[in-house]
DNA sequence: CCGTATCCGAGCAGATACTG
DNA sequence: CAGTATCTGCTCGGATACGG
């Protein structure tokens, strides 16, 4: 899905036809990426990877989540057929979530740009402060 | 950067350690999620992947991108460190775009993920439609 | 040509209170 | 336990106008 450079530019070996071409497909391509995106998504996916949860098992593991962005986040990802909403009709009530198959190959991926943040944190880091620096010796004080 | 499941869990291989541990690295690994999930800047990364532009290249070759919003995405790639901007003190003004070494990997790391939404679309669209059915059916009228 | 400054509306996201 | 409802601030992002 991804076309050879074909000019002289050497530094990279891919170019994502998908973003060149500007038809429905990309369009679809971006909502994507704006569910990647979201605060708690790819968190959420990640703690059901470890393992399938309940609703406030999931609250606790991920700090910081509201009740209103947690259910907002499932229920997003359940639309999307990346999590399974399973509900036990018992008192008090249990609901438990788990990934699909479909979430666990996103997972898959998500992790390597996970892996792509971890690895290059200190050059990223590195440009920031080097910017920053030069910001403050052309505008001081 | 993974760690193997521990569990009984075979549906997935991969459990990205770095969301497991909430540290400090989690929340700059956040960071690059919320870049990617900008709305321009994986645009911006794969044009500039194609080769460099000059500003109003780069323009014309996103539709839809508004001049605020792609300097702003420009400024922030630079300032990680992931796009270079060189300016030519000439009239007209003259300043150029290219991704750095660092930039490029993000891209090919970024296009997997692309790759992972062409393929996937179909099955994605499926489950919002069985979903928005049930929703329908559960609240009619 | 290459931006910056300002204004504005829409949607994201938190806190809180309430319900089956 | 597992949510829903409501209110509200905040940031993103578009349009427009102006500056170097």
């Amino acid at each position: 899905m991804a076309a050879r450079s074909s000019d002289g530019d050497t530094r990279r070996e891919w170019v994502p036809a998908v973003l060149a071409a500007r038809d429905d497909t990309t369009c679809r391509v971006r909502e994507v990426l704006d569910r990647v995106g979201e605060k708690w998504a790819v968190t959420v996916i990640a703690e059901l990877g470890r393992k399938p949860r309940r609703y406030n098992e999931l609250r606790r593991a991920i700090p910081g989540v509201s009740q209103r962005m947690l259910t907002a986040t499932l229920r997003g990802l359940e639309r999307d057929g990346l999590v399974r909403r399973t509900v036990h009709p018992v008192v008090p009530p249990r609901v438990d979530y788990e990934l699909t198959p479909l979430g666990g190959t996103l997972l898959n991926t998500v992790s390597a740009l996970l892996d792509w943040a971890v690895e290059h944190i200190d050059d990223v880091d590195g440009a920031r402060a080097e910017y920053d620096g030069r910001q403050e010796v052309a505008a001081p004080g």
